[in-house]
RNA sequence: GGCGGCGUAGCCAAGUGGUAAGGCAGAGCUCUGCAAAAGCUCGACCACCAGUUCAAAUCUGGUCGCCGCCUCCA
């Protein structure tokens, strides 16, 4: 068994062969820094989050690519709106995004490549279009032609002679020959302000879609294993992408197109007029657990619609709680007689059933099942007591291999909280041992008043945050 | 008009031909000074209808409901 996943390219499932074995090249779309991300962006990082180290899990070399799309409408747009320079103004998105990621474990990308410092290469893939004859130009823009591309339409499922014109279209200032056209550079505008360069096609700046080509071949290779974005993206920034990488080189682009489906919230696509638009910060401030985000997150096969919600939030942390209470008890339980080949037994099962769902297009809501069914059989052996040494240390080696994946064992620290707590918890456990139980109840409240629990083991008492 | 997805227990969610994983919530029991954690026990005729089949949540057709895409929104 290997990895398979759903390539949107052919909306099959298909084993995935990378072009250099033991290596995964990834291009995943990253965001426009015009604004903090919120939660439906976050679902599409953390998926390809969950890609990564899917891939590392089964022994690849991953080099991941994100580009940040730091020049654009809204960005420029925004930069105006906020009196700075563009520069200025996405560095702190950038800053912002990057801090988010870390709240929400995400691993970081090898590169990070912005599109204000890859004009060049995009300007010398369009050349290398128009020596091939797929673009014209107007006004001082440059256009792809699409009906130069016969393979137009794949990737999203569309049949380029039966797309609707849906009134959205054509308000647009340039000039095209067919709506479906699309701008491979912009020629300067007013409204453009100070955004522009000067370059062999003239004053303006590149289209939205070119950068992805541009830098995902500078750091990828002109052909590479995979491609991902949110749904949106299929069409038509990737269909895009594809035409005119294609054209430029002559050859394939990306082998292998994954897209993660919307996330809802309460049930309803987001939006701020709903009120149910959310940041990463917007959630933190109302106390959500970053690690129980991230778990929801992770939860939901990334092909389905995710309804993201406050009780889920709750199911989230709580399941969180399950995992790391098991791992807490593993680092305390003494060593027992040995459970003869029970350890060895559940957790090669395990191992097995939770990696091919794993395997299977990433179906991690099924490879959890197999893992908490994995926990609860453990916990019964621990309260047998029979574990020895080893079989503690196999255990505890398979929990530690999944969460290399799920990333949610890890509490933040909190010295402060934590110094105070200790002594209240020492000071019960004195009570205790006078038999003072009044005592060691009124300070069990007390800590639980400060937000933490504390517990009784065979081997004193322990304690972790609500 | 074209293309596509979804509907499984109170909530979330696997399973895609052989008599329904798992998590959360809830109830009872064991354990516990009390708790917590843990374990055990308790829950679904898989939207509806009609077919195919020895056998369907899983395939086919239809109905109802919800959602997405068809130019710049992850």
């Amino acid at each position: 068994m290997a990895l398979r996943f759903f390539n949107s390219l052919t909306r099959s499932k298909e084993l995935f062969q990378p072009l250099v074995p033991g290596q995964a090249g990834l291009y995943t779309c990253g965001p426009t820094v015009y604004n903090y991300a919120h939660i439906g962006n976050f679902r599409t990082f953390v998926f390809e989050d969950l890609l990564r180290r899917a891939l590392t899990f089964r022994g690849y070399r991953v080099t991941q690519v994100m580009n940040f799309t730091d020049v654009d409408d809204k960005t420029i747009r925004g930069s105006q709106a906020a009196g700075e320079s563009l520069e200025v103004f996405t560095a702190r998105y950038k800053q912002a995004f990057f801090e988010d990621l870390d709240t929400l474990r995400v691993q970081r990308a090898e590169v990070y490549p912005a599109a204000t410092e890859h004009v060049g290469e995009m300007v010398e893939l369009i050349r290398r279009l128009r020596e091939r004859g797929h673009t014209y130009e107007d006004a001082g823009s440059v256009y792809f032609r699409l009906s130069t591309f016969p393979g137009y339409g794949r990737l999203a499922n569309l049949n380029p002679e039966q797309m609707r014109s849906s009134g959205r279209v054509d308000n647009d200032e340039y000039e095209k020959e067919d709506v479906r056209d699309f701008a491979l550079w912009k020629a300067w505008i007013p409204e453009d302000g100070p955004v522009f360069w000067e370059t062999e096609l003239g004053k303006g700046r590149p289209g939205w879609h070119i950068e992805c080509s541009a830098m995902s071949m500078k750091y990828l290779g002109e052909q590479f294993d995979i491609h991902t974005g949110g749904v949106d993206n299929r069409f038509p920034h990737h269909e895009n992408e594809i035409a005119q990488s294609c054209c430029a080189t002559g050859g394939p682009f990306a082998g292998t197109w994954l897209h993660s489906e919307f996330l809802l919230v309460e049930g309803k696509k987001m939006s701020k007029s709903l009120g149910n638009f959310y940041t990463l910060r917007d959630l933190l401030e109302k106390g959500l657990d970053p690690v129980a985000i991230r778990y929801t997150l992770l939860s939901v096969h990334y092909r389905a619609q995710l309804n993201f919600s406050f009780e889920g939030i709750e199911a989230s942390a709580q399941a969180v709680r399950r995992l790391r209470d098991l791992n807490g008890r593993l680092g305390r339980s003494p060593a027992g007689p040995g459970s003869g080949d029970k350890v060895w037994q559940l957790t090669a099962a395990c191992e097995t059933d939770f990696t091919e769902a794993l395997d299977d297009d990433l179906n991690l809501a099924g490879a959890l099942g197999h893992l908490f069914t994995w926990v609860r059989e453990v916990n019964a052996l621990l309260d047998s007591g029979s574990p020895d040494a080893g079989e503690l240390e196999r255990l505890q080696a398979w929990l530690n291999r999944v969460d290399s994946l799920l990333d949610v064992l890890r509490e933040e620290q909190d010295e402060s909280a934590e110094g105070r707590v200790a002594e209240l918890v020492a000071q019960r456990a004195a009570a205790k041992q006078s038999r003072d139980f009044p005592a060691a109840d009124r300070l069990r409240l007390e800590i639980e008043s400060l937000g933490w629990v504390v517990k009784d083991t065979p081997q004193g008492p322990v304690f972790h945050r609500r």
